[in-house]
Formats: C-alpha cells, structure tokens, sequence
DNA sequence: TACGAGTTGCGTCGATTGGTGCGTCGATAA
DNA sequence: TTATCGACGCACCAATCGACGCAACTCGTA
C-alpha cells in the first residue's frame, strides 16, 4: 500500500519549482518518475522524489543543473555535499532561464542562492548564507554573495515589477543570518559606535551587514534600524555619546546632508561620523563627515575609532 | 451502544448525497460503517456518521475529496474541522486591555524590558527576551511579555511622537531573538503553511512570533514577510501550495477582504485561510476563512493541518 | 563592446488522463 | 415487497500531458 505516489503538481509544489520544469527535467535530464508510461500522468515514487531533492539541493549550491542531474541521476545514495562544494570549478555550461536572477560572475553560491530564492527555500538560502558567513566572514559574503544577489533581485523588481516575496523572503533571511552571527561573535563591553538608517530610509541590510561586520572584528555598536527621523537620531546621540555614527542612505531621496550637520552639531558629538551608502553626494556633505566606499573600509575606519580610543584612554 | 445503527439510505439522506456515493465512499476512501460484512446491509453507527459528516464539510468547503477523506480517517477525537468550525464564532474578544500603558501589569519582566529598551540597551533586551524564550516558550513570552512592551512603546510613540529609536531597536531584537528560536528548533520536512503579512502591512513582528511558535510546535513554514501585494501573494500560493496561509493584517487600513478572497480563488486553493491581526472586521470576511483571536489560536489551528498530505489520490 | 550560440526555466495550447459523483442492473438481505 | 448490495459505466472537470516557443542569463568570439 504505497500512498506516497506524489503527482507532478504535488512534487513541484513540494520542490519549488514550475510543473513544466518537472517535465522539462525528465525529458531533458531523465529525471523523471522511474516507470512512466507516455501519455499517462507521472507518478513520483519516494525514491524519484529523492532523486529531485538532490537535484534541488546541488542547484542550490550552484551547480550547473545539467551537472547537477548527472550527479543526482547515477545517485544511489546522498551524496556528501562537501565534495560537491570543494569542486568550485564549474565544467561548460551556461546558467538562464526566465525564472532566473542575474547574479553576473559572482560565483556559484550566488548563482545557487539566486536559485534557492526563486523557490522560496527560506532553508536553502539560510544554509547557504550561513555556510559563506563561516567559511569567508561577513565582509566577503555581503561582498561576493549577498550583493550580487540582491542587487540581482532587485533590478529583475525595478524592471518586471514581480519578485517583491523573494526580495522579502531573502531579506529576511540575510537579516537573521546577520544575527545569528553576530550574536555568535558577540563581544562585550560599552558600545562606542551607533548605526543608524538616514530618515524615511528602509534599506537597512547594508547596516545590518555592517553590525556583523563589526561584530566579527571585536566591536559593539548599537542599532537603530530604518527609518530614523533626525531628531530621535540626534536624541539617541546625545543619550548615548557614541564613538562614532553611521548613518545610511540607500537613494538620493533619503540623504539629506541636513542629518549630517546635525549630528556634527550635537551637544556630545561624536569623533567620526560616517555616510555610508549610494545615496550621498560626495560634493554635499558637510566638512568633517567621512563617506567610506565599501563594507571594509567602514569597518577599518571603525577599528581605527577603537583603537584611538583605547589609546587615548591608555588601556 | 449500538442502539442508534443507521441505514445507509438514512446516512444519505442526512448527508445529502447519493446512496450510491456513501457506497463508493466506503470502497474508494474506507469511509464505511466500522463493521460491514460484505454482501450484508450497512450499518452505520454514529461514530461513522460523524466521520462522514466531517468528510461533508470538507468536500462542501472545497478540499479535495481524496484528501477530505484522509482527514476523515485519521480522525480520533480532535477534529481539525472541528476547531475551525468552532472558531468562526468568535469568542469573547479581547482586547489589549484598554489602559495607557499596560507594561504596569504585565509583570516585572516586561517592566525590566521596557526599561532596557529605554536605555537602547541591546544586549539586556535580547537577554531578557530570550530568557524569556527558552522559560516559558513563546506563545507566552509574546503574550506576556513582548507584546505589552510593545504595545506600550506604540502608544507613548503615539501621542507623543518619539520614542521612534527605542520601538525599532526592540523590534529588531524581538525579531532577532525569534530568529534563533526558530533556528535552534527549526523542524525539517516540506514548508506546508505560509505566513505573509497584507498589502501595504510592514508591522510582520506578530507574523515572526506566529512563525517562532510554530517551529516551536515541529511545523515548517514559509514566510514572506511584510508588504507583500496581492499577486505577490497569490503567486507564491499557487507556486508552493501550502496547506493553510495565514495573513496579518495589523490595522483596517491593510485589512482589504479582496486579498482573502483572491487567495480562496488561487489555483490551488489552501486548505485553511487565517485573517489574523486586529485589522481584519469579522463582518466583511468572506466564508471559509477563519479568524483566530490570538496567537495561541493561530498555532493549535495550524497544528490541526499538520498531517495533511498533499496527493489528492488515497491508498 | 557587441553579438551569436548554448542553456534553462517556464508560459501557452489543444488533447488526454484520471478522479469523482451518481445512475443503472441483476442479485440478495431484511 | 422493499431497500440495499456489488459491479459497471457514464458524464463532468480539474490536473496533467507533449510540443513548442519565449525570454533571459553566460560565455566565447570577433
């Protein structure tokens, strides 16, 4: 009594995929139902159903599908996913679809984090997003996978229009995996350094990469989050007396150099202030603020506040 | 005992439906009288009938035969469709007790919480919260302890109009701390219930916490996060089939019915749709959605869907 | 830098399969 | 005598089938 004969709309949904994908995959790869009469409904047995779990898992870690399905094809037994992921190498092959988000030539786990987004595969993405966190640090993984990713998401949304549950369904996940690690790495001691979202502004990924960025260095800082209006900015600084003040501007609209001045206005004011982001204008910010180019040297400047500090106060 | 033995032209009537489907009920589904000999009269005791009223309701609200009938089957005493039916009259409502701030007596927890998060102090607020977590579990510590808190920090922000830092650094904690408990016991196994907050929402910490405690309960879920448009919506319904779908709508400005009745009208039509979130007016809901009043509610109806399976074919 | 070739996911279309409720028929239990 | 039994078959409809094509991404080449 096997009742575990899924259909092909019960393993696509199951899987993540389209319909027309399954079949694609049989007739493409021989990735199908292990008896299959033409013409007739497929019936996926648990073990086919396995087969198609590897094949998802391998395109999850970037592996070319074509690849993916000749490892899954001649599978009697999973396979051990270390081994797939040492190969970076890819054998020819190229990557597309309609249903794909170009992550350009960021690497396999883009391509295969790009893949686990588009199937929703909250697990998939946060393993993968996890692994990269261990294996490269946060600066390389926002860098060279989460970046790309996103940026991929996010001109395929400004373009069609759709894909706004993957970009929220990838948010999410990166946010956590921030905070697991952060929280893993999690020093102690007074936080010297505040970060915050410029007002009205709600892309607070970026700052979140830098938290775990900091984190991972050694530093405490504190978070505002989005959407922070100047004067609870200014009330958090002057409560707080940080070290140090980052404040981020996705677009142009949100960087009113306004929020600038009034931080360096401030009764504590703080020893480095910082416009991180796209969304400054190098030739409007105020004499004193800093602008850093990328993740890494937010977070060298940062380190360098440290240690100023430390060595001002002679620790 | 035996006293109220039905006649299977009785059992139809009562049903409403053919004596010839009660017939193939019992043979297609083992839907039948619990002891039938073959070739002899069925009698049907009400036990039975009540399992075959069950498979009425079902059928009538749109589940798939096949997998009405599982549910039927599998039916010791807590009914699935019980509990919904039972929730779609509201019970006593309640709302979050009326007062200016209720932090004052929801217990010295929330009170130490409240004032960590006015010291933007990050580290005691997660501390706390997951104390919290790992004591009392989550239905609880978001009952008790979080919600309170936040509810309180609301209407401070409210009428007065700050406060605006102190709501997003403990937003993001709660969230972070969700996160890891999702994580720490994160159950495997096919995503069948998804969590989406309504168009145009961006309040999804509810959603988080309903997310938290199902993990909490061994359920996997998808979550799609906030903002999430109707199409959005209804794509990744329709894509990944899950089981129930639960919609968080926090004020009556999100609370569109539309959204509700285009996920009744998706493809492939979940088994169980939740509107929940103060948003949502139980006079405008259209039928067969269902309601819970709060969390608690949310989670038991959810586990009720757990051992649903998808194929629409039994053994 | 631009462009064509190879890959790949998936939408669409007309035809078919298979699940489902129920009517019918000769035989049988009540 | 009557209601029910088991078996068979039919009509309806959603799901799926196979085939085809589109769009988009990558990569090699010019």
């Amino acid at each position: 009594m096997v009742d575990e004969a899924l259909s092909a709309g019960a393993v696509a949904r199951r899987l993540g995929v389209a319909v027309t994908t399954l079949r694609t995959w049989h007739q493409r790869y021989g990735l199908g139902p292990s008896e299959h009469i033409p013409g007739h409904h497929r019936r996926y047995t648990p073990t086919d159903l396995a087969r198609l779990e590897i094949m998802r898992r391998l395109t999850a870690e970037g592996v070319s599908p074509a690849e993916a399905a000749r490892w899954a094809r001649q599978a009697p037994e999973p396979m051990p996913a270390d081994a797939v992921a040492r190969s970076r190498i890819r054998p020819p092959g190229r990557d597309g679809g309609g249903g794909t988000i170009p992550v350009g030539r960021a690497g396999p786990a883009a391509r295969g984090l790009a893949r686990a987004a588009m199937r929703l595969d909250a697990a998939a993405i946060s393993e993968t997003i996890a692994r990269a966190l261990t294996v490269g640090g946060v600066v390389a993984t926002w860098d060279h996978l989460l970046r790309p990713v996103l940026v991929g998401i996010g001109d395929r949304h400004a373009t069609t229009g759709g894909l706004i549950e993957v970009e929220h369904l990838v948010s999410r996940c990166v946010s956590e995996a921030f905070a697991a690690s952060s929280r893993a790495a999690a020093p102690s001691g007074p936080a010297r350094i505040l970060l915050s979202c410029a007002d009205e502004e709600q892309h607070s990924l970026p700052l979140e990469a830098l938290g775990a960025a900091l984190a991972e260095a050694g530093l405490t800082y504190r978070m505002l989050g989005a959407r922070v209006p100047v004067a609870a900015l200014v009330e958090a600084v002057t409560r707080t007396g940080p070290a140090a003040v980052v404040l981020w501007s996705h677009t142009r609209a949100t960087a009113d150099p306004t929020q600038l001045s009034a931080l360096l206005a401030a009764p504590r004011r703080p020893l480095l202030v910082l416009a991180a982001g796209p969304g400054w204008r190098a030739d409007t910010l105020p004499a004193g603020v800093v602008r850093p180019a990328d993740l890494a040297e937010a977070v060298s400047l940062a380190v360098a506040v440290r240690d100023s500090l430390d060595q001002s106060r002679g620790a």
